[in-house]
DNA sequence: TTGAAAGCGCTAACAT
DNA sequence: ATGTTAGCGCTTTCAA
């Protein structure tokens, strides 16, 4: 049971008192070099480890940042979840994970979160309900949002540069050719999809096309399936769709293919938005705008701690931009795809 | 700054004493309607909450369980952390999460998992070194390892029935006419590789196959790709291939098709385990052994909870069945198939 | 039923 | 550089 020595106990061991052996476990502070050896001794003969709940305790801080996910069947989730993990590691902080329901039991996250003492949160999902956040927020605890905004001050964000994103594509299906444009939508309130739908149309119009057909795939692969056996079965059906995310343009994809019979991209053109892992799968060679895990995780870590560790009081919003990868899923335009790095990518 | 308001506070608005504002929130501990009533309305008027560091530094028990995981990329593992996370909530705990580094820095887990006080741990890998398990073990702290055994007593463990399921799908591709089989491998130190590859192997020699090509795919997807490349370009190339995960066959299926040009299942036959949500996708409609997460979630937070509460103190390992699906990238048998909610499973 | 007092394991002033 | 003292916020005997 080495779990239960205390640091009385290395105390008594290497003849020294409780504060010796503390000092020993806090950098930086002053401490003899054959005390230090001798409790050193003690403690590894004894299996000792400072509490780090008593610590907490005392320091008022956790090093726990509460993390709460949605929805993980999107592989963008769990990258982002275990990019977290390690970087919050790194940096000497935990990673204390709450699962949301998509409803919005996330009220009921709310105290056990403040209960822990965690010295931060971060809400990586797309679609959770603000009120989590603004509750921390108020409470005083530092909040990072990664794939979302919110109106409310004082939270940090990190997204995508979601409008240049969307734009992009809108020019990469003009070049190629489109006339016939439609849009499967995320989930109708959240910022991300907001901003994507808003941008891709803006684009659109602005080359003079003013009809998108749009449905609602509500950010599940059923949703999209469903929008794609609506807009492929039309008579004036699209030749270009632009899926709110991956995970949906990857069964968007298979009901095109495989219920309709259809052929892509020679009878329509699919682009995602994310470039996930399976967006490179042979299968489906997507064509999608990147969203950058480990930068995003980075920037989302940086602002958060700085605010934690008090080095900066102002929330930060953060907009990530992210290359559009250029693979077989939509018709690829006679100009304006590089080679970078082995990535065909779109730079007009 | 709600998170600051102690017990002390909420007393003198009450007035009443600490103790009292302790005995609210404790269940079953005796205190009168009224008092009870004003501490209620003092704290929520304060926005109190019972500060959770505080108690376990009391009660010597955190109330959190570390839970490790290595590789995020195969969907069997956020489907799993998902789960877990909902069901420990649901009993009252929380997920300390650790990202280990497939090669084993896992060590420098222990004295973090150790300092935290988790109250137990999960370690959900099929190849994170076992050295974690044992040291936890040994430190007195409960351990539930998920899809891999270890040889070391004292630690509870929860995986598929490798065996019955390996010799199922060896079953089924002999009863699809199979002459030529292959095994593509998971890391070769892996229980739970070990174990379906000696299952299949055992079976396909009781029906007098002698000769099963291997190659190892490591549980990776450029590991399963290669595989793909050596086995079927072989002069004798196999007609039935099993790989040891999902997440690998759907690698080695790609690669049959999209780099070798073949058909699937017309000229070789795939199979997987662990029936993840892209073995249900149509380009791939993978044939697959289904790990049951829900179920095997459920023992191991039983397992788990039993131990840390007292209610059981031996070590439980639990194998769950699970139903070979059939869908079409192997060739199926004339009979043996049923339907059951809608799923055909292999039931000869 | 209630309050006073002790203490969970640790760190941070403060002396020395 | 080291030990002593006083808590961090809470629960829990112990009396009353």
């Amino acid at each position: 049971m080495a779990g239960r020595v205390t640091s009385v106990d290395v105390a008594a061991r290497a003849g020294v008192s409780r504060s010796a052996v503390s000092r020993c476990f806090t950098p930086g502070a002053s401490i003899a070099p054959e005390t230090r050896r001798k409790v050193t001794e003690a403690a590894k003969a004894l299996g000792y480890r400072p509490n780090a709940i008593a610590r907490s305790l005392i320091a008022g801080r956790s090093r726990m940042i509460a993390v709460v996910v949605g929805y993980m069947q999107n592989q963008f989730y769990p990258d982002l979840l275990d990019r977290l993990a390690r970087e919050l590691q790194a940096r000497g902080y935990h990673l204390l994970l709450f699962a949301a329901s998509p409803e919005g039991d996330s009220d009921a996250l709310f105290p056990q979160i403040l209960a822990y003492q965690a010295d931060g949160i971060i809400l990586a999902s797309a679609t959770l309900s603000s009120a989590l956040a603004d509750e921390c927020n108020a409470a005083g605890i530092p909040v990072v949002l990664i794939n979302r905004t919110t109106d409310g001050t004082g939270v940090s964000s990190v997204t995508a540069d979601n409008v240049n994103g969307a734009r992009a594509v809108a020019d990469f299906l003009l070049a190629g050719g489109h006339r016939r444009f439609a849009y499967v939508a995320g989930t109708a309130a959240s910022s991300t999809n907001q901003d994507r739908e808003a941008a891709f149309r803006g684009r659109l119009a602005e080359a003079g096309i003013g009809e998108v057909l749009r449905e609602d795939g509500g950010y599940s692969q059923e949703g999209a399936a469903e929008a794609a056996r609506r807009l492929l079965t039309r008579r004036d059906r699209p030749d270009a769709v632009f899926c709110a995310n991956d995970h949906m343009a990857i069964a968007f994809m298979d009901a095109a293919r495989h219920a309709l019979g259809l052929r892509i991209p020679q009878d329509v053109s699919v682009v995602g938005y994310d470039d996930v892992g399976p967006a490179r799968w042979p299968s489906y060679a997507l064509t999608s705008v990147e969203q950058p895990v480990e930068a995003m995780v980075d920037i989302a870590a940086s602002a958060l701690l700085d605010r934690i560790e008090g080095r900066e009081t102002a929330a930060r919003i953060a907009r990530v931009p992210g290359a559009l990868v250029v693979r077989s899923s939509a018709r690829r335009p006679a100009a304006g795809i590089m080679t970078i790095d082995g990535r065909d990518v779109w730079t007009p």
